[in-house]
DNA sequence: CGGCATCCTAAGGGATACTG
DNA sequence: CAGTATCCCTTAGGATGCCG
C-alpha cells in the first residue's frame, strides 16, 4: 500500500504475510497431480482405480503420495469398504470444494488466455 | 457433467480438456518463485535487484530466469534504462495484472482455510 | 484391488565465480 | 547493477516388484 506521502507500508520482505501464504499454497497444490485430482473429484466421488484410469499418466505411487496429502490437509476423505476384492473412494471434503471453486478463476484465466500467451512466446522466441 | 439419465458427458480421460489447461497452468506458475514475482509486481514496478532484496531467499540465477519466462509469456515486461550503471525495470503486461486478478481467490483461500488445513494436519498426524 | 518398499534418473535449483 | 556460466546436490517422481 501507498500511502499519500509516498512511502510504503508494503514489507520489503514480502516473506511476511502474502509470501507465506503463497508458500502455503504452492506446497499444496504446486506439485504435478494434486490440482488434476481435486478438478476431478470435484466431478463426484472416485475410487483408486478410476483415478488412475482417468488421470492420463500417473504412476500408482503418485496416485497414493498425492492422495494421502490431500487427506492429510482435510480436502479429501478415503473411504475403504470391507469387500473383496478391496474397494476404497475418495471424496471431496467441503474444504476441498471450496479449494475448487477458488480454483475456478485460475483455471478460466489459462482458458481465455491461452492464447494471448502463446502468441506471446512466439514473438519472444522469433525476436530472441 | 452428468444428464438427467444417470450417464456423464464427462471424459474419461481429464487430459483432454481441464487438464490441459490446468497443466499449462501447473507448467507456468508452479515453480518456487513466479507467484511470488507476480505478487510482488502487482504493487508497482521494480527493478531487478529490488525483486532480489524483497524476495527473500531467492538466487540471482533463479530471479533470472523467471523473470525471463514471465516476459516469454507475455506476463512481465523487461525495460533496459541505457545508463551507468545499468538500470532494468519490470513491471506487470495487462496479462500479467489479469493473472494477478485470477490468484486473488486462491491467495484468499489459502488465508482464511489456513487454520482449517493446520488443524487437519493436526488430526491425521496424530491418528497416524 | 489398492496399496507399500525399493531403486534410479532427470530436473530444479543453490553457491560461486566471472563479465559488460 | 544486472546479468551469464559452471558446478554440484537434492528432490520429484517413474519403473518395478511384493503383499493383504
Amino acid at each position: 500500500m501507498v500511502m499519500e506521502d509516498g512511502t510504503s507500508t508494503f514489507p520489503r520482505h514480502i516473506a511476511d504475510t502474502k509470501a507465506c501464504e503463497i508458500r502455503d499454497l504452492l506446497d499444496r497444490l504446486a506439485d504435478k497431480w494434486s490440482l488434476l485430482v481435486v478438478e476431478l473429484l470435484g466431478d463426484g466421488s472416485r475410487r483408486f482405480s478410476e483415478l488412475k484410469r482417468e488421470i492420463d499418466g500417473i504412476s500408482q505411487r503418485m496416485l497414493t503420495l498425492t492422495l494421502r496429502q490431500l487427506e492429510r490437509d482435510g480436502l479429501v476423505t478415503r473411504t475403504v469398504h470391507a469387500v473383496v476384492p478391496p474397494r476404497v473412494d475418495y471424496e471431496l471434503t467441503p474444504l476441498g470444494a471450496s479449494l475448487l471453486a477458488a480454483i475456478e478463476p485460475l483455471v478460466g484465466w489459462a482458458r481465455t488466455h491461452r492464447d494471448d500467451i502463446a502468441s506471446a512466446r512466439d514473438r519472444y522466441d522469433v525476436s530472441a
